[in-house]
DNA sequence: AGCAGAAGTTGACAAATGACAATATCGGCG
DNA sequence: CGCCGATATTGTCATTTGTCAACTTCTGCT
C-alpha cells in the first residue's frame, strides 16, 4: 500500500516539491517523436535507453495528457449524416461517429461528447449536467488539453436515491474533477412528496442560490431516456412504476433532464412532474449550447421527440442511429 | 464487387454537388483510428478498401488538420531547465525543446512558438507579430486545431524595404492567414528619413487607427537579434552600416521589435531610433502577454539582454540555449 | 543490514505501419 | 468513342512499433 502511495504521488502532478528528472525524459520523447518525427530507435539512443523504454514513455505522455489527439469537430460537422442531422432537425452541430463495437457504444458515444464539449468549453463556462449512463460515459472520458479557467460544473436535477452508478451528483462530480472546474451538487432530493414541500426546500437560501447557478449555465450536457420497461429512468427510482406508467399513459415518449415529453417534445407536466426537483424544459431552452449524446436503436423514438422540439443544439450519436432518425424524419 | 458497391454508395451516393462527400471516408478512419484505437487493417476491411488506403486517408486527416496531436505547454512548463529559467528570469512560462538537427533549430523553434501562441489564443485577441527568420517560422506552422473567433494580427513594426524573405508584412500575413485571423499591416516604413516627417506620418488618420491597434494588442511575437556582422539587423535594412555601427559602439547588444537595447535592456535611443515606425520598448512591456522564440549561439548574450530587462513573458528556446543562458546568468 | 515487493527497464519477437511503384478509376476532350 | 492526364487505390516490402516475460533498481520495513 505505502508502494503504492509513493507511485502515485509520483504520477500525480501536483504535491511534488521537486520536479523529477523522470518528467523531462518524458516531455522530450514526446516532443522529438510527436513534433520532431523522430523514430523511437533515434529517441532511445539519444536518451540512452532502450526503445522498449520510450514505448513506455510515449504511454505515460498520452496517459497524462503531456499529448493528445484532437479530433476537429468542425470536419465532423461536415460529413454527410451529420449534415443531413443538421438539416433536418435544425441543429448548430452533429457529430456521428462510425459503427463499431455494439457492446461498447455508451463508451464511444461518451468518447465523442467529451471532445464535443471539451472542445467547446471556454473560460468561465458554467456547465450544467444532467445524469445517466451516457452522461456518465462522456464525463467519465473527458479531459482538458487546454487550459480553460474558472469553470463550474452545476447538477440540473435532484439527486436520486436509487442506487444507480450513474446518478447526478456521480456525473457531475466526475466531470467536474476530470476539467478542474468548481462543483456545485444539488442539495435535494430528485423527488419530493408533496408539491408544498418542494417549494418550501427551494425556498432555502442554499437552494436558491444552486438554482440561480442552474438558470445561469451557458452550456447542458444531457442524455435521452426512453420508456421502455428495461430503460433507464425505471431503474433510476424516479417515481413509482404506477407513475412512470402514468406519464406513458399520457403520451410520455421520451426523458430528457429528469423530464417526461411526448411524441413532439411538448411537456408532459401533472402532479408527480410538479413535485420533481431540477431545471425545466423551458428553462432548457434558455441555455445557449444544449449538448445531447444519445443513440441506440431502443431510443430512436425518444430522441426523435427531443431533436424535434428543438431541446438540442449539439447531437452526438452514432451511425447507425442517425440514419434511423433521418429515415424516421423523412416519412413522418 | 458488390461489397465494394455498398461502400461506394456511401462515400459517394448522390450527385457529387458537396466536395465534402470526400471528408466522410477520411473523417471515419480517422476516427476508427485515433478515438476508438483500431488498426489500420481492421480499419481497411469495414470501409472496404486496402489499408494503404487507410493509411492516406489517416496522412490527409492531419495534414487538412482533422487530426491533430497536441502537446501540453503547460508540461512543457515542468521540465527542469524550463523551470530553472522561469526562475532566473522571473518568467510565466517558458517551453525548451530538447536538441536536435542543429540546421533546423529555426524551424524546430518555430513549431514550438506556433504551439506555445496557438496553445494560449482565445477569442477576441489582437495578436502583434515583430518579424525576423524565427518570427516566420511561428508564423509558417502555426494552425488552429480549435475553433477560435475574432482574432486580429497586427503587425508592430513599420514596413522594411530590404528584400528579406521575413519581412514585417510577410510574418503579419502569413501568421493571420494561417489562423483566420483579420490582418493589419502597418503602412508605413520602418524608418523615415526625418523625424518630423514620421510625426507628420503618424498623425495621419489611417496610422493612427493602425498604431492605436498596435497597442491595444493583448499579445505579441517577437524574436531576438544579435548585433554580429552577419546578423539580422544588417541584412533588413533598417539602417545604414554606419548607423548601426553608432548603435553599437553606444553599447547595444540585441535588438527586439526593431529596437536596439543595451547588455541590460536598456533602450539605446538616439536619432536614428526617433525615426523608427513601431511600437517602443515601453509600450511592449504593457503587452500582457509576451511571447519570445529565440535561440542559438550566438544569440546568447542578445538574449540575456532581452530576458534580464522584463521584456519576455513567455519564452520559447532550445537546450543548449537554455542551459548557455542559466550559466551566464548564473556567473553574472 | 537484508529482504520483499513494486516500479522501471530491457531484449526479442510478432504485429502494425509507411513508402512507393504499379494499377485502376474518373472526368474531360478531341 | 476512345484516349489522355489527373487522381485515387492497391500490393508488396522494409521499417517501425507494441507486447511481454525476464531482469534490474529502488524503497520501505523489520
Amino acid at each position: 500500500m505505502a508502494k503504492a502511495k509513493t507511485s502515485d504521488r509520483t504520477d500525480a502532478e501536483k504535491g511534488m516539491l521537486v520536479p523529477t528528472e523522470f518528467d523531462d525524459s518524458i516531455m522530450w520523447a514526446a516532443w522529438l517523436y510527436y513534433a520532431d518525427q523522430m523514430t523511437q530507435s533515434e529517441i532511445a539512443k539519444r536518451l540512452n535507453v532502450s526503445r522498449a523504454t520510450i514505448v513506455n514513455y510515449l504511454q505515460e505522455a498520452r496517459e497524462r495528457g503531456i499529448v493528445s489527439v484532437h479530433i476537429n469537430p468542425k470536419a465532423g460537422n461536415r460529413t454527410r449524416v451529420a449534415r443531413a442531422l443538421m438539416d433536418t432537425f435544425g441543429l448548430a452541430g452533429a457529430f456521428v461517429i462510425p459503427d463499431g463495437d455494439e457492446q461498447a457504444l455508451v463508451q464511444r458515444l461518451g468518447d465523442a461528447g467529451a471532445r464535443v464539449l471539451a472542445d467547446q468549453m471556454e473560460d468561465g463556462d458554467t456547465i450544467g449536467v444532467a445524469w445517466g449512463r451516457t452522461v456518465l460515459a462522456v464525463a467519465d472520458q473527458i479531459s482538458l488539453t487546454r487550459p480553460v479557467r474558472n469553470l463550474t460544473v452545476v447538477q440540473v436535477s435532484g439527486s436520486s436515491t436509487g442506487e444507480a452508478d450513474f446518478s447526478p451528483e456521480l456525473c457531475t462530480s466526475i466531470l467536474s474533477n476530470r476539467i478542474h472546474a468548481r462543483c456545485v451538487n444539488l442539495l435535494a432530493p430528485a423527488v419530493l412528496s408533496t408539491k408544498a414541500l418542494k417549494a418550501l426546500l427551494l425556498a432555502e437560501p442554499v437552494l436558491l442560490k444552486q438554482m440561480d447557478l442552474v438558470h445561469s449555465a451557458n452550456r447542458i450536457l444531457f442524455g435521452v431516456g426512453d420508456i421502455g420497461p428495461k430503460s433507464t429512468v425505471r431503474q433510476a427510482g424516479i417515481g413509482e412504476p404506477e407513475e412512470i406508467d402514468d406519464y406513458v399513459a399520457r403520451g410520455a415518449t421520451a426523458v430528457i433532464i429528469g423530464r417526461f415529453i411526448d411524441a413532439h417534445g411538448g411537456a408532459v407536466g401533472g402532479a408527480h412532474d410538479e413535485r420533481i426537483v431540477g431545471i425545466t424544459l423551458d428553462e432548457l431552452k434558455n441555455i445557449p449550447s444544449r449538448i445531447c449524446v444519445a443513440g441506440g436503436p431502443s431510443k430512436i423514438k425518444a430522441i426523435i421527440a427531443t431533436l424535434e422540439a428543438d431541446y438540442v443544439t449539439h447531437f452526438i450519436t452514432d451511425m447507425a442511429t442517425a440514419e434511423a432518425l433521418i429515415a424516421a424524419a423523412g416519412t413522418a
